[in-house]
DNA sequence: GTCCCGACTGTGAGCGTTCACAGAAGCGAT
DNA sequence: ATCGCTTCTGTGAACGCTCACAGTCGGGAC
């Protein structure tokens, strides 16, 4: 008597039968669920024999550990949370490829919490939900200030990294160096004889954007290039439109434009209106998106190296976990300027 | 003598201090764990007095549920895995998006498993892993045909759907009528007048692109139109570039494009070479990407509604979870023409 | 033969929940 | 009073694993 054997709770058996656990593979081998054990985790000391003959068992009964029961005992999950804002843009999207690329590498799972509007609470909401779900750590792709702004109100209660986001002391961030892109793309205008260069900025709430206006006018006053009023695009495709409807009326021979959407719409005002480019203007996007060769003309930009973002980040995480953290650091990646077609010597 | 106190091996206490579990708050409000756990699933019968201790104690200790223990005693994670090839393409990024918005409202978690390569073991090994990590479901974002033949030899232990799949019997799909939606892209040109209308197709291994050559044909032969040679590009701009090379020896009037990145490049070489759009050639694009709008010209094109298919996709996930599957079914999204500025009447 | 040591293997407990029961009040009806 | 309900609450076990520790076994040294 005493144990009644009724139907198991568990066994995700869609097909009826039920997932080997370690005892059965215990059993099977003829061993405890320790030796089990200790053979999948390759301690050292099991004899050989016994070793063939427990993984003889596991491979005959398809045996697989059970991740939740391993979280449940270690802490730990291995899986990591990425809360991100608008994937679809080329830049988040490929920034959270990296990210998974490198957590896979480090044998870790994704996780992942988009958010459909950007501000304190929504970032403190998806970070708290990744937690609840169980995560070990989490990495907050923030390239906009509401995003570096929430970071500090987000709860602690495991590592927390960004990505792309400015500085910020609060928790260590992996980040392209957006002032050196900004710096190359406007010195690179200046190199082709350009008086000096106009730019056309990303909204003032992304930090990367801010990142690349100081870069330019770090790199205009380095030249003692006169430093002309700033434009401002929401990083669209409309917005550069816009923007180069203000430029025209200028006498800007150069620009450097934050993204490489608003190059592209900055490109088709420019062509409506018959100006051509590069030769009465000068052209340098900043993203590198596989469309730029193609714009018209063939844009030349700064590429983001985003899978060494992400394994950067991945490091920095990392670390944090094996506690041997440095409490901030920052991991920045080089940019590097792509020459194509769009930009020219400055007519004379 | 008796149970040692040595340190929790567990809590991942950050910041030193151990996370309250269910019998931190039972003790607190003098209950046993059993009814902390009626509240949390806010049973019917918990006397109203003792249910607001519990939920006292609850909030004063900041106690959340451990959702490992939880997945570990119920057998479910409600988390559901997401496989996807390239996630910087616009159709696949925007379909993460809609899924991952589907699994937020639907209470789910998502984790995420990119492809490097995709062949038949990459896919099955994405699944495996996923399933491994502790998924309860996985969505396959397969719209190409190698992934829709490593469905069949995906492991069956969990349930699986697919996205933008094409019409196989093996999972339940979830997808944009691609077919519908060249049907009307072509049925445009050929209200505009124009005799017939040409084809830059996709890829062959992608099934979109073979459903859109599909209904390309269908729409042509029900219009009686003769049906130009198929052109083929692999979705880059750079190979609409080069169709474009072949495009413009013929008498074409009118090309309906596969992706708006092949149309983009399509049109840059019409620039190149001086033929003007609309004006001598139509063209229309397939997916609505936010830059289409400001191509040289803006672009016509078909629009696809990828948080609907993701709200399709997860409600087939859900109802295989809940055993009230339909073994095989096959929910249709139907697209949207956008026109735009790429397409006129056909030249007299 | 006894002792000790290394190599290997097993046992008990515990991780934080939920499930299936069993049990304790409270209260109207007999 | 006693019974039989309903209403509420507690107990034991289980989920599948890992950790700490306690064996067992064989053989070389004394």
């Amino acid at each position: 008597m005493g144990r009644v054997s009724r139907a198991p709770r568990t066994g995700r058996g869609l097909l009826g039968q039920r997932r080997a656990v370690m005892a059965d593979v215990a059993r099977l081998a003829g061993v405890s669920y320790q030796t089990v054990s200790r053979v999948l985790h390759d301690s050292p000391d099991v004899k050989r024999s016994t070793r063939d003959r427990v993984l003889a068992a596991i491979q005959q009964l398809d045996y697989r550990p059970n991740p939740v029961a391993q979280a449940l005992v270690t802490g730990r999950s291995r899986t990591l949370g990425v809360v991100s804002f608008d994937t679809t843009l080329y830049g988040p999207a490929s920034t959270l490829l990296g990210i998974e690329q490198a957590a896979h590498d480090a044998e870790h799972a994704v996780a992942i919490a988009s958010l459909r509007a950007l501000n304190r609470s929504t970032v403190v909401e998806a970070v708290e939900r990744l937690v609840r779900q169980g995560v070990d750590g989490v990495v907050v792709v923030a390239p906009q200030r509401a995003a570096v702004d929430a970071l500090r109100h987000v709860p602690r209660v495991v590592p927390v990294v960004a990505v792309e986001a400015g500085p910020d002391d609060s928790v260590p961030v992996a980040a392209v160096d957006q002032h050196a892109g900004a710096a190359s793309a406007t010195r690179h205008l200046l190199e082709l004889g350009h008086r000096t260069v106009w730019h056309v900025a990303g909204p003032e709430d992304w930090l990367e954007a801010e990142q690349r206006v100081a870069g330019w006018r770090a790199e205009l006053s380095r030249a003692r290039a006169p430093v002309p009023p700033l434009l401002r695009g929401d990083w669209s495709a409309r917005s550069g439109y816009e923007a180069a409807q203000r430029l025209v009326e200028t006498d800007a021979t150069a620009v450097f434009v934050a993204n490489d959407q608003m190059a592209l719409g900055l490109l088709r005002y420019l062509h409506e209106v018959g100006r051509e480019t590069p030769r009465t203007l000068s052209v340098v996007g900043f993203d590198d998106i596989p469309e730029a060769a193609y714009f018209t003309p063939p844009l030349t930009t700064v590429r983001q190296d985003f899978a060494e973002v992400g394994r950067r980040c991945l490091r920095l995480l990392l670390a944090q976990l094996e506690r041997r953290s440095p409490a901030y650091e920052r991991a920045l990646v080089a940019p590097e300027l792509v020459v194509r077609r769009s930009t020219a010597a400055a007519p004379r």
